[in-house]
DNA sequence: TTGACATATGCCTAAATAGGCATATAATCG
DNA sequence: CGATTATATGCCTATTTAGGCATATGTCAA
């Protein structure tokens, strides 16, 4: 019983660094699988795998353009993280703070910009 | 040559939801592992082991009071999800915002609250 | 010391990949 | 049609890892 599936998770599909390197890739905009072959050090089936498994978690999503598919991100997806990591913020705001507090106490003077 | 190890990247860590399971439920405070095991469906070891990886990748820290570990996050550790994300977030919000012209054009007037 | 409690670890197995490679599929051109 | 380009898939293997279980380690109390 390994963990959740990437085919079926965002935080899983994203686990991986090539994937985020694609998505990275992505962030310009629309790209066909040769263009991001060319722009990452990857071989053409392990991009093309990579991106079904963003695409399976809806990160991506695919046109044809004669015989490319161009992909583009569906940033809407990435919610799920978002949501999860903003249960976070104030707990790393409150840290954030009492570092900005230690600073202050430490320099004696001004805010911090 | 499979993913990176969970025990090095932050990304890794949070994708296994059990492990997520485990942050949130640190969020309020402070919680030695048998409280986590009472609040979650998880077994001891189970537990242990996953708050060993949380601890590696510096999601957590542990204290010892007594026979007792009590965990607690380090959100700072989030960091690296959160600035990965934030490259998307203008992305995300062209998308929104495109939305929201969607809706304002199909509703034909007032603005969303 | 002995025993109870709290937590961590080791061993094992089953499952999920990532990546390499060859190849299938599909579209375009001559 | 045949050749070429663009992409997707299938097969295979090595590696990672989650979870179960037993047990080691550590701490406290009597």
């Amino acid at each position: 019983m390994a963990r959740s599936s990437a085919t079926s998770d965002v935080f899983s599909a994203v686990a991986e660094v090539h994937r985020r390197d694609i998505l990275d890739a992505l962030i310009t905009g629309e790209k066909a699988v040769g263009a991001i072959v060319n722009d990452l050090p990857m071989s053409q089936p392990q991009v093309s795998k990579h991106l079904r498994v963003l695409s399976d978690v809806g990160l991506v999503r695919c046109r044809a353009d004669g015989r490319r598919r161009l992909y583009r991100l569906d940033p809407e997806h990435l919610r799920p993280l978002h949501e999860w990591l903003a249960k976070y913020e104030q707990a790393w705001n409150d840290r954030l703070d009492r570092l900005d507090d230690y600073l202050a106490e430490i320099q004696g003077q001004g805010e911090p910009q």
